[in-house]
This record gives C-alpha cells, structure tokens and sequence, in this order.
DNA sequence: TGAAATGTTGGGGCG
DNA sequence: ACGCCCCAACATTTC
C-alpha cells in the first residue's frame, strides 16, 4: 500500500481555504487525518472549560465533514511530539503536513519536529492562521514592531492577493484500521453541572457555523460597525472570535468576504479590517515577546502593589460588583462563554482599576471562561487595559463604569438583560441603582444588599487609589 | 478605544 | 448703566 501523509489538524479546523491541507490532498497520496489533544506539557496554558465545550463540538463537526469525504478523523491523547512519532510509524508514511502557530509551546514544538523528524520524514509547515507572518512585517532596523499603528501601515503596504481555497472535493482514504479515541473518551464537556446548557442557543461551532455568522454580519452590522461596534445592546459585532480561535475560518476568508461584499469601506480604511489586523499584532507580540501572558511588557509595573483578594475577585467573577455593566458583562461571559468587547474593557478597567486587582488574575477567569480564549489576544489585551503593555492605554485612564453604562448601553437594555432583577429600574438610575431614592427603588421591587448587591468599592475612591498605586510603583522604580 | 479637575467665557439676574 | 455673582458651556490640563 501506498505510504500516507499525516495532515496534523491543530487549530484549523476547516477544510476550505486551508493550505496546509490542500497541499497534502494534492500529493495524491493517501491522508491519514489526526487531531491530538495535548495535556502533557507544563503549560498553564492548557485549554479552558469554556475552550473544551467549544473543541468538543467543533471536532465533532470536522469528523461530520471528513466521513463524507470517507475519511476519519484519528484521535490520540498524549504528548503532541510521542503521538506524531507514533502514527509515523505506525503507517510508515515519510510526510507530515500541518499549519503553524505562534504560542511559545507550539514555536517549541515545530523546532522540536523540525530537528528530530527532519531527517525521517518530510515536514511542511503552512500558514493560515494569520494575514500576516511575523516574520513579514518589520520595521526598517528589522525589530518587530512595538506600537499598532505603524505596525497596521506596514501591514497595509503588503499585497492582499490571495483567493481563498476551495475545500478538496475528495481526498484519497487511507484504509487500514487506526486506533483513535472518541470524542466521549476526552470527557470535554462538563456535566454536574452542565453550566455550559445556554452555550448551545448562543453558538454553532465549526465550519459552517462560522460561515452563517459571517454572512449575517454581512448582511448588515459590518456598514454600521464603526458605530455601533461599542454597543452592546445592539447585535453590532461579528462574534467571530470563537471560530478564528480554531480556525473554523480563516482570516482571509473574512477578508476577501469583506472586499468583495458591498461594504462601504475599502478594506485598507474598514474599522472591521483594522480590528482582524489588531489579532495579527496580538500574534506578533507573543511571537516575539514569549513571556507576554505572564509578564508585564513594561518592566515596571512588575513592582504594582496589586492586592490579593479573593473575596473581591469572587465579586467581579461572579458578577456581584453593584456596578451593573460590570456585573452584566460578567454574567453575559458565565452564561454564553463570551463577552461584548467594550464590555470586556470595562469589567478588566474595573479589575486592574477599582479593584486593584493583577490584570493575571483576570486573565485567567476569562482564560478559563471564554470560548474565544486565545493567548494572544487575550494577554495583549489584559495588558493594553492594565496600562503595562506594548502601545497600551495609559494606566491614569480609567473607566467611570457609571459613565461608560450611560453612554453605551443608554437605555439599560443590556443591562435588564443579564440582571433581570433590576428591569424595572427607570433607565435614570438603571447604571447606578444606588442613587435611586427609595420610593422608586420600593415601585422597582429592588431592595439593594438583598435583590442586587450596593456597589462593593466606591468608585470616586478606588480611583483615588488607583493613582495613588501607580505612584507607589513610580517611587519603587525610582529607588531601585 | 477617558475622566476629573481646573480654567475661560459669556449671558442673565440683581442690587 | 454698571459691577458683581452665579453658573452653564466649552476648552485645557492633569491624572
């Protein structure tokens, strides 16, 4: 028989537009298909409960759509390299095709395979997962770019050219028997309790899902985008995170999509384009900087006096902060595994902030939280909120959640939502429930401490204290 | 991809 | 008519 090629599934879990694949199809040679979940390593970063719930469904749709292509999906548990080594030799085929990444672990281990199979078999490694390689986008000196904005003009000087690819229409089975898991063995989803129950209304995983979600955002949201983008009462986003995350869809997909719909922007001007460049920058900071997702990029702020309470950061995990659109964002991330990005600015200002919080410990619940969690963005953007990270807002910029509730969810239709217990709250009072005299609260059927909790930090003071940290830190450095 | 404090200006009430 | 005060509206600076 014929020896096979290994196409290694990581996080591309689509069949078009997926080069790597493409590429192995094409040497007409049979194609052994392999997912492995890896939990070996000492990361911290092993995938969160939100993440596994979303993996689950989205291998499960991948296998839907290899067994019309007569082909299975192989399923091994176990260390990434001892696993690839494994089906190599089990098969004897001399090829292994898969796409790159950009976490430290997965830098690691394509150097790793580089090295050790080099010699054994041929390794080939495409990109896919981003517009842009590291590697291609530079300042003159060659360093990598530190600040968004030069770094997206040089992204803009690059050629966009590329066409989609189609999905194989067939690909050649390999057909001796492989042992492979199931799904149910991996145990990726939770029960007792199933917390993940309204995942399912929210969310399609896999292939076409994101291809329905990204029709319906271009329908429509993506010509309003720029401004209803900060909304989160209104449908105005993509939700596409969770299916760039695993590559249910590639950037370029969305791209080309974008380009050749009837959007009212170029895509070099698109204020949704810039957003897919912002993931790219993400990528390009955790390429460079590995210790990104531990360490604050400005050095610093190594020294911030956080505070360690648990019982606070109960609160703010909980969505039980007094402060509504903190508490609705919370509980919108709890029930449906993902959060309205202005949203998500707020709740981590009101962390790191009023809280005083380390933007680590944040990162971590929305690690776990999220279906959308991804290293990258998630740490570039815990660290452009703390005020410690490359191009970051300045930590003096602090959110008034009082303020930021008026001003984008102005009628508290986002709020009512995830805190129904203060619907009938007049929107004058809907982002400060504390303020509303009592009669009204009485009309309300609100009794604050009971129904709702009263706010737990004062938000005037904490931002004092806020300021007065920073400053604290700004005489350590100056005394070291 | 803020917010608060502080400064400036100008209209209107009023003695 | 005039100065004075108050304060909203807007601008600037500071955090």
């Amino acid at each position: 028989m014929e020896t096979p090629v290994i196409y290694w599934f990581r996080r591309d879990l689509r069949l078009s537009d997926n080069s790597a694949l493409n590429a192995a199809v094409n040497t007409g040679r049979p194609v052994v298909c392999l997912y492995i979940l890896d939990e070996s390593h000492s990361s911290p970063w092993r995938i969160g409960s939100a993440s596994r719930w979303w993996l689950h469904h989205s291998l499960s749709r991948l296998m839907q759509q290899l067994r019309k292509l007569n082909t299975s999906l192989v399923l091994r548990l176990g260390d990434s390299k001892k696993e690839l080594e494994r089906i190599i030799s089990e098969t004897g085929a001399q090829s292994l095709y898969f796409t790159r990444h950009y976490e430290p672990e997965s830098i690691k281990l394509e150097q790793e395979l580089n090295h050790r199979l080099k010699s054994k078999v041929e390794v080939k490694r495409y990109k896919g997962y981003l517009l842009h390689e590291p590697e291609q986008v530079h300042t003159l000196n060659g360093e990598p770019y530190k600040v968004f904005t030069p770094y997206y003009k040089a992204c803009m000087q690059q050629p966009h050219t590329h066409t989609p690819l189609k999905a194989p229409k067939s690909l050649k089975t390999y057909s001796n028997n492989l042992a492979s898991d199931t799904l149910a063995d991996w145990q990726l989803l939770p029960t007792n309790p199933n917390w993940a129950e309204s995942f399912d209304s929210n969310w399609n995983p896999g292939e076409a899902g994101a291809h329905a979600m990204l029709h319906d955002f271009l329908n429509e949201p993506v010509n309003q985008y720029e401004d209803l983008r900060n909304r989160p009462d209104i449908a105005g986003t993509s939700r596409l995170s969770p299916h760039l995350h695993f590559g249910e869809i590639s950037p370029r997909q969305i791209w080309t999509a974008i380009e050749q719909s009837d959007h009212h922007y170029s895509n070099s001007e698109s204020p949704y384009t810039r957003q897919l460049i912002w993931r790219d920058f993400s990528h390009n900071l955790l390429f460079h900087w590995p210790h990104f997702p531990e360490q604050p990029f400005k050095k610093e702020f190594a020294a911030f006096p956080w505070r360690r309470s648990k019982k606070m950061l109960q609160c703010w995990q909980r969505g039980k902060t007094g402060y509504p659109i903190v508490d609705a964002g919370m509980r919108e991330l709890w029930v449906t595994g993902w959060m309205h990005n202005r949203v998500r600015m707020i709740v981590a200002s009101f962390l790191i902030k009023d809280l005083l919080i380390a933007w680590q410990d944040g990162q971590a619940w929305f690690w776990d939280t999220l279906v959308d969690a991804n290293l990258a963005n998630n740490s570039a953007s815990w660290q452009w909120v703390a005020g410690c990270g490359a191009d970051a807002a300045p930590y003096f910029r602090i959110f008034n959640p009082i303020l930021q509730g008026n001003k984008f969810d102005p009628h508290g239709t986002y709020v009512r939502k995830w805190i129904p217990e203060l619907a009938k709250l007049p929107d004058k009072f809907i982002h400060a429930p504390w303020q509303t005299p009592e009669s009204i609260l009485k009309d309300s059927g609100i009794k604050l401490g009971s129904h709702y909790p009263l706010p737990i930090v004062d938000h005037s003071i904490a931002r004092q204290n806020a300021l007065a940290a920073l400053d604290k830190m700004k005489k350590h450095k100056k005394n070291s």
